[in-house]
DNA sequence: GTGGTCTAGACCACA
DNA sequence: GTGGTCTAGACCACT
């Protein structure tokens, strides 16, 4: 994986966990891999891989067995709220973005509407 | 204006900024006030406010005339350009973030009919 | 019997077989289950039962009879003795924690009965 | 200030610094000391202080102003709920403790009584 | 083997 | 000067 280089490291790889998780490819309850397996697989230090997994459980996304390991939160509902908040949160802050730059609702929906029109054949 | 803790506090005035002349209501040409005023009237430090400015110049939405003063970009070809630019830039951003949540180009659509279904008379 | 996550379970499980003794429930002289078994009842690793075994020789609560048993300790005044220490030992915590708040000794006494004026009826 | 080993010094930092707070003897709004400094007063690394700094960001106590520095949350309100909050928790996990070690709601009323009778002249 | 904490030292963006 | 992030390496308690 590569990063950006304004944003904080550990902040991208939550955003690539979460969304394999979101998303359906990582399941409720699985074990993630141990911090230091985590550190190798993104090529980062372990200690921003600990406060990687520190934050995903502050964040309600996963949570620790002492000793034993990292696991995805085990609630498919949990799961599917906090997936509906985060595309809710998107959606809100592309509407607002967009109004900044005086763009109307039905502006707004055109744009979407032609993007997809100009992309649909990447679509998968 | 009040600033949003994790975000430069020169990124969220040159946003404002840019979004006051996107929106038309500052006008290609128009001169912008001094940067001591600037500082003044968004309440933050003097280099802060020349940041601002250098960092604007630096992207092309404005110039300055030595002496007398920074002014917006006089060309309206420009200023549309950047405009859409800039939504575009947004729109794909939007979509890939969503598709990264496991969302189809449909369920993309229909999340955004939602929202304006929920928020329309919320619509200035 | 479920685990708070940041306390080491081993003393969790402690916690519990030791109020179980200082409130009667078990009596002195009682044998224990087998590590095998206390690690069924309450859900650990075998390690962490065997480890719960000698933290509570250590403290004295218990003693073993090598290939019969583990028990609690007979001498009910020894018993007596412990639990008068623990409660001790936790009003000490609880006004100096309160104390550092800022409470005065009178503001801590009003506390607590506040605080059983609002529980009252959800005593046992 | 001298550290138990069995607790994170972060842990322990941030319970005397709030407490600091919550008893008034900081004030609502008053500036931190950097968090270099405050690694120098307690003796710690420049990173456990930073650490602290974010966990009582976290937790409500304090906020920060990019580039200037670490304060206190203004809200005088906010912090006074926190202190009953605090205190509520305190004697939540005292009776808990104590009605777990077989003791009735008349009995710990007569144990905190007989620790003032005993300590009253040690208080100021 | 697992996560948690800590030290040490460094670089960076921001104000 | 201020906090934020990152790497490196170490020790520890828990399972």
């Amino acid at each position: 994986m590569e990063f950006q280089n304004n944003i904080p490291i550990y902040l991208q790889v939550i955003k690539d966990i979460k969304s394999r998780i979101l998303s359906g490819e990582i399941h409720p309850g699985d074990k993630l891999p141990s911090s230091r397996e985590m550190a190798v697989r993104y090529g980062v230090n372990p200690n921003t891989a600990s406060r990687i997994y520190n934050e995903m459980e502050r964040q309600g996304i996963t949570f620790t067995k002492r000793g034993i390991g990292t696991f995805v939160t085990e609630s498919d509902e949990d799961l599917a709220e906090l997936r509906k908040t985060e595309v809710r949160k998107l959606t809100e802050k592309y509407v607002s973005d967009l109004t900044k730059l005086g763009l109307k609702g039905c502006e707004i929906r055109s744009e979407i509407k032609q993007y997809f029109l100009e992309n649909e054949c990447g679509e998968k």
